[in-house]
DNA sequence: CTTTTTCCTACCGGAATAGTAGGAATTTCG
DNA sequence: CGAAATTCCTACTATTCCGGTAGGAAAAAG
């Protein structure tokens, strides 16, 4: 199960795509930057009712994890640092939840050994491999674009 | 991630089955029962070392969850109540930890609904849906048997 | 130089995880 | 019968994680 922090960065996330979408449409400026318009942690709150603080933290999260950029003082905020489709739902998952895989043993970006059992040759290792390879087919190909999606509207190219 | 409570739950089912499988073949007797040589928890404690008492707890569990059967006094132990290919490794995971799904609001035997969020138009919701069917397509067509294959064999029949 | 924002460090209560302890109930076997 | 071997049951405990809070420092704008 996602933790309540990974849930909540997907709401914001979302608006923050709808910002995005909404600025490049928009701006008449072809090379109007994302940094120009932030949105604050005090905006998403009013479209997702959360705690302030804890929103803030996981923002950081975000931020350090290299999916949004900030912007200090008066005007501030956050925004995306890549186009919404080039950020797939697993790195957000990665930063906020820590591994996607069932088994550390089985996992790619935080794998560790196990004890007392021969990977080659453990049932187990092989199936939850399978598990993950499940996941990461939605999850790698599944990006912050589709958390915007109408999904009575055709479908979107970009 | 799975608990550790799942994992040992695997291992131990993996002696189980290896058990199932051999008196099956060795069996003269056609209509010998699982419960004539059950496996007690000291045996499956020698194969996979790990606490005792807390194996206990968790075979508990899966005999609750209709998994296993049990056998009381001298010569007791525990053994399958089906065929392994039978049980899918999704109940091991439900009765142990719970919800497969990744959300409350996308869970099938977990379901409680979402707060602030209509699921018809939540994006997450649609997501997250995508992410426990292609779980569960791995989760319910693998069973018990699978964890006892040797990958080098060719593919078992029934 | 005041206001608005992000950024940082630390803390905190409750729940869940990973066990442990002790014994009761049941069955087998000598 | 009585002892040994096993499951079964209830309760307890220690540690970690989760979800969130507190208080202020740093930076940017006007």
């Amino acid at each position: 199960m996602l933790s309540k922090k990974a849930q909540y960065a997907f709401r914001a996330l979302g608006t923050l795509v709808r910002a995005d979408l909404a600025r490049r449409s928009q701006e008449s400026d072809v090379d109007a930057a994302a940094s120009d318009t932030p949105t604050s942690i005090t905006e998403i709150v009013k479209v997702h009712p959360m705690s302030t603080k804890f929103l803030e933290t996981i923002l950081l999260d975000l931020k350090r994890g290299g999916i949004l950029g900030s912007k200090k003082g008066k005007g501030g905020g956050y925004y995306l640092m890549k186009h919404p489709e080039d950020t797939p739902l697993a790195q957000v998952i990665r930063i906020l939840d820590g591994p996607i895989a069932p088994l550390p043993c089985v996992s790619l970006h935080f794998y560790e050994r196990c004890v007392d059992c021969n990977e080659a040759v453990c049932g187990l290792n092989r199936l939850m491999s399978e598990v993950r390879d499940a996941n990461l087919a939605v999850l790698e190909q599944r990006s912050l674009a589709d958390l915007a999606v109408d999904p009575d509207a055709p479908v979107a190219k970009r």
